[in-house]
This record gives structure tokens, C-alpha cells and sequence, in this order.
DNA sequence: AGAAGGAATGACAACGCTGTCATTTGACTC
DNA sequence: GAGTCAAATGACAGCGTTGTCATTCCTTCT
């Protein structure tokens, strides 16, 4: 049916190796051959046959994205950024969305890696915060490539690409200082989730830079949805000290607390303001507008395919000595009418 | 490394033929002797390989998604129903968005069924919509599946599930009209998608079968976004004679139509009553929620894919004459504050 | 008991590519 | 011009499976 590696050989007057070789970019055939294999390739509108290729070599040319979360826009702009990388190294794509709390998650994820023989994998949250699913893949000698909320790499080890939600949490608190709140309230996500943590310790500097106190009873727990933002907001307005503002970790969550607002006629921002984190689409399309920080998702997962990709060559090399240095994001600080009051 | 099965058979102390049988539920083993191969099979958890599967056999067990809709929630429920089904019954899923208005778009599906080598497509709107997509794929032979708008498939084509807009649309309309609305304004998505047709034909059969005039002025045309709804509603509400409720294309549509209004100072629902389509997450989540049509996106996906590879399967054992008959799913009527006027 | 015939099983060559190693080519040296 | 050696190329096996066709094993019938 379609062009094979064997009819381009015969169509360039060289063997199916110097095919090969150039399909695999091995730089050992002199120009001159190599024109003429290109020639022939375009001429016959040849694609290597992945199969085959993934059954001869030692690498399979198929990156697997694990994936628990909930939040559908996060995830559509991860596919996207990683499809993008994927598409222009000759990568495929196998998703693979799961339930991180599930029993047997670490045998589900080795067996996908089995059954699909994947080269590597990309881990987002809260995956990568998992020592367990991390040390069974460490195990397994399976290749992967962590997004991370932090500042720093940790240790030499597996590459990660990470994302500096403190930084971007202080900025968010300090805008919110800067528009004359002293009493802020925040709102958590999973508090099992790193990015909660950062974005938490983030708020908690910026207070105490300013020397405005902590209240204790300021900071509502709960998760990254809809809900906790609408029961936070309740607990919050029945304080006998109420705040002015409030920072929640997450878009979803601020959306559900300024319903929640609304439902007690509260007026945003007038007498409270709201500011979400992760500029999803729909933090635009609130009433009023979120106040948030933009995390460029799609611009992440392109660099950690990027990196997770750049990996594996280094393996395949032999050159696995020195780690990839890890990229760091800063989201940044989108000022929108939920805090302004002007 | 991983178990092969050459290991299982002789474990089994079989031929690797009779393991592949086995494998493949050709029915032609003896009971014992199956019984024996199978306990070699979970003895060494051995998983067939993909790769030699696809290159040996004419058959490949990967499917692909392509689809160009900008709505996260529609392309992850859609993802996830289509997935349970893959998973079910061995097959892999190459996701691949794209730009339906693309010049290329025919060569970038066709390139990628090649180089992936892909056992058939699954094709959510607009693709399906897309004669010339759609003659390109048959004349190449590729199998393809189509989730299209409509309540009986046309010809005795290729396999497709059916999602009857017409019959939804027209319920909401009723609701509405049974809350006491008589002028009662809609706004369109691309009116080149069959849903947005559909639609609006089953909110204009509703409207005549309660001897309802039919203004065209209260029909804006727009697209299915959050912008169309801002817009459309701010040009409703300036209309010399204004509707007391609006029929939005679908839930984004109305979420922006909720945010107009609340822009004019209109009330939802007691001055206006808004209804949206396709029960979304954040139908839920605006203030008030809207009214609103469940589409079981997930379950259609499912059943899209699982009458695909009961193509695939036809097409293979050569009872390809009889098509697969295509399953009609009705959206159903959820009715939230957004039109309750009571 | 022997023949016949279908059911069960096996041997072996593909599938399209890459890895290994052998061979050829060509540039450079003396 | 012969010798040397690296660069370029090629021959061939093998990756793990399935398809084809041959063989063996039962059953059933005479």
C-alpha cells in the first residue's frame, strides 16, 4: 500500500540502512546520497512505519501524559502544549487520565507503560508529588518528567519543570495590600497539593512584609473546587471579624465565592474583593471579572515534553551524567475589576 | 524483559500459534489447553506487544480522536467516554485537535491515519459535517465514526450516533413557554454546525405548535461563545419590543447572556429568563444556574467508539453489507433558577 | 478395526524497521 | 603509487507478533 523504507532504497539506488540513516538524522551519509534519498522520500510520500520502528530499535517514539484533575481547561491546555512538542520531534501522544487515590495506581500506570511500551511520561499534579508512584517508576527504569510548584530542583534527579506559585501568590497578596485591605482571607485547595502550600506561603510572606498580622481564622481549608469557594465564603462573612478581601487558591474556588458573596448580597469588589490564581477562561467571564495569576499551562507542558524528550537522548547517548537544569515558571499577576476598586 | 510470547508458550508447553490464538479469542482451543495457556499468560503477566501486534497483523489497535471544538469540558468528556470503550476492549487512543478551517486539513488527518497507522477515527463536530473530510476518507479507505446532529441516519453510509438536538431544543422552548413566556428571543452558534440548526428548527416548531408568532428579530446569529451572548443580549435589550426570555445555542452562549444582562442591570429570571444547552460544569456555577439540556457527552462518546470497533470488526470478518444501526441520543431538559420565575 | 473428515495444533515466513558488524570508498600520507 | 585509516555504505539477523498452510489428533461411521 504505502511507500516502505525498502521501496525508498530501491527508488535512491541505496541500501534500506542508508535509508536508515537518514530518516534518523545519524549525519554519516554524504550530501550528495542524502539528496537523493530525501528526493526519493518526498517523491514517494514515505512515513516510517512507527510499528516497525518501535519493534526493531530500543525506543518507541510514544510519550504517555498521566493525568488526576479535575479542572477540564488545565488539562486541554496540557495536551496542547505537550501535542505541540510531540508533534515536532515525531512524538505520539497516549493520555491516560486516572485516579490518583486509587488502590492500585501504581500497577495501572506500569501497565500502561508495559502494554503501550511508552519512551517516557508526563506527570502533572498531584502525580508528582506521589514518592510512592515516583520510586515505582524509578524502579521500572521508566523515564519521566515532573511539573512541579517550587523555585527550585530539589536534587540531581529525574529532570522536572516547576512553577513558582509562592512568588506568584505574594504577588497577588501584595496587589491586594496595595489596594488597602489589611484583613485578607485565603482559601485553600488540597492541602496535600504542593501548589497549595506555595501559594499559601507565598500569601503568608507578603503579610508579613508588610507587617500586617495573620489571623488564623482568616484561612478556610478545602479543595480546588466550586464548593469550597461558596461554604469558604460563608464561614468568612459570619466571622464577627469579617475581611475585606480574599485570595483564593484557585480560580474555581474564587468563582464559587463570589456566588457565594452574591447569595449573601455581598458586592464585589466593593465590600469584599476576590482574587483567583491560574487564569482560566472563565475567570474573564465572572460578574465581575477575576483578578488572578496567569500560568501559561500550555507554554509548561511544551517545555516539559521539551526537557522529558531532551532526556531521553541524553540516555540513549550515554550522556545521562549531568541533570537538565529545570525551567521555572512565573505566573503572572492579572489585574481584573474583582479587586478594583477605583 | 517483559514476558513475550514465545515465553508463554513455552511455559504453556504450546506453539506460540496456539498462544496467539488464545490471545485473540479465536475459539478454535481446547478447553485445557486454554486453560493451561491462560494461567502461563497471568503467570508471567505477560501483555502482547503493541508494536509487533500492528506490524504483523493488518490490524492496529489504535484509534484516533480529531476533533476542533474550543470547549474544554465537551473535548474532555468526550476524551474520557471514548477512552472507557479503547480500554475495554484493548485499543489505544491518539488524540489529535485541529483547525477544521485549515486549507491542509485534509492531508494533516490523512498523514497522521498513515504514520500512526490508524484502525479508525472518531470525528466530533464540525468534521463531520465536512463532506470533503469525509470523501477523502472514504476514498482512502480509512473507517471513521461520526457523532452528528440529527434523530435518523440518512443513508445506509458509514456508522454514526445520532444526538437529536431538534427534540431538546424544542422541549426547553415548551418550558419556557409553559413559564408564560410568549416572546421568547434566541441566539445562534455557527449556523453553518448542524446542532445550531437543529436547534433552532425545534425552538421554531415549538413556537408554532403553541400559535406563537415568530419574531426574526429576537433571532440573533453569533457564534457558540461567550461573547456572542454579551453581545446578542445587548442587542435584544435595545430592541423597541424586548423578549422576556432568551434561548441560548448553548451554555457558554447563556453564560454570556447572563453577564449582559446583569451588565444592563436586567434580572435573571424575574425581568429575563435565560436558557443555555449542553449542561456544563459551569451551568451549575452561574448566578443564578441555568436552565439548561443534559447531553450525555461521555456515554455518546462511548458509544461512538464502541460502534466503530463493531465496524472494525465487520469489516474484518467481511459481513460488511449490513450497517450498524445508529443510536439516537435525546438531551434532556434540566430546569435551574435561570427560568424559574416561581 | 479401519477409513474419513473435521477440529486442534504447529512450523515457518512474513511485517518494516534498526543494530551489529563487515565491506567498500576515498582522502591523505610517505 | 602503494599503504593507511576513517568515513560511508551495505548485508543480514532479529524485534514479537499474525497469516498461511501443513500436520496431528480426535470422533464418528462403516
Amino acid at each position: 500500500m504505502s511507500a516502505t523504507i525498502k521501496s525508498v532504497a530501491e527508488h535512491a539506488g541505496v541500501s534500506i540502512k542508508t535509508v536508515s540513516r537518514v530518516i534518523n538524522n545519524e549525519g554519516t551519509v554524504k550530501p550528495d546520497t542524502l539528496a537523493k534519498v530525501q528526493a526519493a522520500i518526498d517523491e514517494l510520500n514515505y512515513k516510517p512505519n512507527k510499528a516497525a520502528r518501535d519493534l526493531a530499535g530500543r525506543d518507541n517514539f510514544v510519550l504517555g501524559y498521566v493525568y488526576d484533575n479535575p479542572n477540564a481547561y488545565y488539562i486541554i491546555d496540557m495536551q496542547k502544549g505537550i501535542l505541540n512538542e510531540c508533534r515536532a520531534n515525531g512524538y505520539e501522544l497516549l493520555i491516560h487520565p486516572c485516579d490518583a487515590s486509587s488502590r492500585d495506581i501504581i500497577q495501572e500506570i506500569l501497565g500502561m507503560v508495559d502494554s503501550a511500551r511508552l519512551a517516557g511520561l508526563i506527570l502533572s499534579p498531584p502525580l508528582p508529588e506521589m514518592p510512592e508512584v515516583l520510586s515505582a517508576l524509578d524502579e521500572k527504569g521508566v523515564r519521566y518528567v515532573r511539573i512541579l510548584s517550587g523555585s527550585e530542583a530539589l536534587e540531581n534527579g529525574p529532570p522536572c519543570v516547576l512553577v513558582n506559585d509562592y512568588q506568584a501568590a505574594y504577588q497577588i497578596t501584595e496587589h491586594l495590600i496595595q489596594q488597602g485591605h489589611r484583613d485578607i482571607g485565603f482559601i485553600a485547595g488540597e492541602k496535600q497539593h504542593n501548589s497549595t502550600i506555595e501559594r499559601q506561603k507565598g500569601f503568608a510572606a507578603a503579610l508579613a512584609a508588610h507587617d500586617l498580622p495573620q489571623h488564623p481564622e482568616f484561612v478556610i481549608e478545602g479543595t480546588y473546587s466550586f464548593g469550597t469557594g461558596v461554604e469558604s465564603i460563608e464561614k468568612l462573612l459570619t466571622l464577627p471579624h469579617i475581611p475585606t478581601a480574599v485570595f483564593a487558591c484557585n480560580d474555581e474556588i474564587a468563582a464559587g465565592a463570589l456566588f457565594g458573596a452574591r447569595m449573601r448580597g455581598v458586592d464585589v469588589p466593593t465590600t469584599l474583593a476576590i482574587a483567583g490564581f491560574e487564569n482560566s477562561p472563565f475567570s474573564r467571564q465572572t460578574f465581575p471579572p477575576l483578578t488572578t495569576a496567569s500560568q501559561p499551562t500550555d507554554q509548561i507542558a511544551q517545555r516539559a515534553t521539551s526537557t522529558l524528550i531532551q532526556s531521553l537522548k541524553a540516555r540513549k547517548l550515554g550522556n545521562d551524567k549531568q541533570p537538565i537544569p529545570a525551567h521555572v515558571f512565573v505566573p503572572e499577576l492579572v489585574v481584573r475589576e474583582s479587586t478594583n476598586r477605583s
